[in-house]
DNA sequence: ATGAAAGCGCTAACAC
DNA sequence: GTGTTAGCGCTTTCAT
């Protein structure tokens, strides 16, 4: 039955069999038809014929027509880790959802990169964009304004647009103050029995909050606070092993605390802990800001914080039905675990 | 300087503005213009103006005159688990890397909404489309090919298209085999001692051939082999861990051996260990088909598997290119870790 | 109640 | 060397 189209069919070829006119056609397929006051006589033959060609609307020359694509737009950086994994995966069913088709672009954390995919959307006339881990979001927006595409960014804000982040400042308060209640008696004058933040990028958003979140905790639960518990070696496995086995030696033991910035440094920590004796692991107290089913089951004393991406899909989508213009930030909390 | 463009900017705008015509602006833009044998200097000036005025070219415009999208179809399950997280990650990065766009779809795994997704990605033209986890390979193949739509399928293969899939059997022997030879001498009497399978769908054709690997190996290494060693209590964490806490209480202990059929399954394995003594779980040898870098430290004797969605992917791409039109397996060697 | 026709922005065949 | 023009398939006024 459904005839080897070389050709597919149109609503003109439906037309001509359905001896109508192919703006009968397209309301009848539109559903528009009351409007038009067709016969429901001619509606239902139309359609009947529409189903017996496997006919399918032409998504390109409506698009073109109507000046929207149907396509919702995504910019990530190159999936780093599960967090935009599960964005991304959120972000496709809710657009579908809603009745859109989702394209997702990666565009790592280069400006020019991001721009360019941006252009990109544009060009196929996506009818919004939400953009995640922007790196010069100022510039992103100044694009989305001029062309009247509406835009939401999520995870790393934009002062001029609305945005949706993860309340990570508050998040990482919060799993400092467990930590310092879990872990032994720190000792002022040993190092080795306090916290450490280890992980992260300086230059991120999101690590600046949780590093602003961890010192005010540490200070409101009247720890003593010094620079050197800091230490953002970026998100690589590789260097948080190293980072960690630095401290250890310099320390002559594993820190009172661990709070890792993320599960990819988390993964490089634990690498490290293999090595190590497996009693001396269950000493220190681990927080892991961000979330993995099967750390639970490590055996060492963890806290994890899950970030809600698919709460932060949904509020972005809410800002998006609110028709938000201007710069606008919402903080999801996170889960503690 | 970016005007304030409530329309945008088009080919004949700035067919105006450099005193051209549309069809020497689109040569221009397409760098076609040294066979149209426009002056470089009308050229140059045409350019300039695009760039002055910020052009994008209207892809849906372009679409619908060259009846293709740019667009790169993926349809997915929804992420059950990392394998096809992974998979639509490296999809999304090597589409555009060939200059395609990505537009993935979650389809779950109910046949009808996996045909409506792919008469979606008809709608948009998409230039072709791989298939990953499909119900009804041949309800789609056929859509895919009487719509002359280039396709190959991924991780479940289709009797009449070009397929690429991991090859499960080889590397579920390999595992058995592993496995074997790590537990402790097996006593034909006692059931304990035994290598059991957990987990997946009977009705997937991973599963299938995983078992059958299994199956062999055993035999060939000698083994007694009952069909109760096979638990295919399908893919969800919680009925893995029921169904482990169940083995566990008939057996009287943990088994020898257990190969895991999944991640999924194994986070469910892992959670039931968890109540176990630490000791007791040391002495079972565990395998996984899957891969998760935590894994590796849960200090349980691990073997696991890890299936390259990047080289099936470049293999599917590979097949794109040769035009491949029937049916055709390619099996893809997986990793041992 | 319905058809004709314009036009969305682009490309390519054809004209000069 | 470059302009003109005819569609691609659809929606939407406008005219019956």
């Amino acid at each position: 039955m459904p005839l080897k189209a070389r050709r597919k069919t149109t609503i003109y070829n439906i037309a001509q069999k359905a001896r109508s006119s192919p703006s009968a056609v397209s309301s009848a397929l539109n559903g528009t038809w009351k409007k038009r006051r067709l016969k429901e006589e001619t509606v239902e033959r139309i359609l009947r014929i529409a189903r017996e060609e496997g006919y399918t609307a032409n998504l390109q020359a409506r698009g073109l027509r109507k000046a929207k694509s149907g396509l919702a737009g995504l910019i990530l950086p190159n999936h780093e880790n599960r967090f935009f994994a599960e964005l991304s995966e959120t972000f496709a069913l809710e657009s579908q959802a809603r009745g859109h088709c989702p394209a997702i672009v990666h565009a790592g954390r280069d400006v020019e990169v991001q721009l360019q995919a941006l252009r990109d959307l544009l060009s196929y006339a996506v009818d919004f964009v939400f953009i995640a881990g922007a790196t010069d979001p100022d510039g992103l927006a100044r694009l989305c304004r001029d062309a009247h595409l509406p835009h939401v960014f999520v995870d790393q804000p934009c002062a001029q647009a609305p945005s949706v982040v993860a309340d990570n400042r508050a998040a990482a308060a919060a799993l400092t103050e467990t930590l310092l209640e879990d872990m032994a008696p720190s000792d002022p004058d040993d190092p080795g029995s306090w916290l450490y933040l280890l992980g992260g990028e300086e230059t991120s958003s999101a690590t600046v909050e949780r590093v602003r979140g961890f010192r005010a905790q540490m200070q409101a639960s009247g720890f003593l606070y010094s620079e050197d518990q800091i230490i953002a070696c970026g998100y690589d496995p590789v260097r948080a092993t190293d980072a960690l086995g630095r401290l250890h030696r310099d320390l002559g033991r594993l820190p009172g605390g661990l709070f890792v910035n993320s599960i990819d440094c988390f993964e490089g920590v634990v690498r490290y802990l293999a090595q190590v004796p497996e009693a001396e692991t269950k000493r220190t107290q681990f927080g892991c800001f961000d979330h993995d089913p099967l750390a639970t089951l490590l055996r060492v004393p963890l806290r994890m914080v899950r970030q809600r991406s698919d709460v932060m899909i949904a509020e972005a989508f809410r800002q998006l039905d609110a028709g938000a213009q201007g710069g606008s930030l919402l903080q999801v909390p996170c889960e503690l675990l």
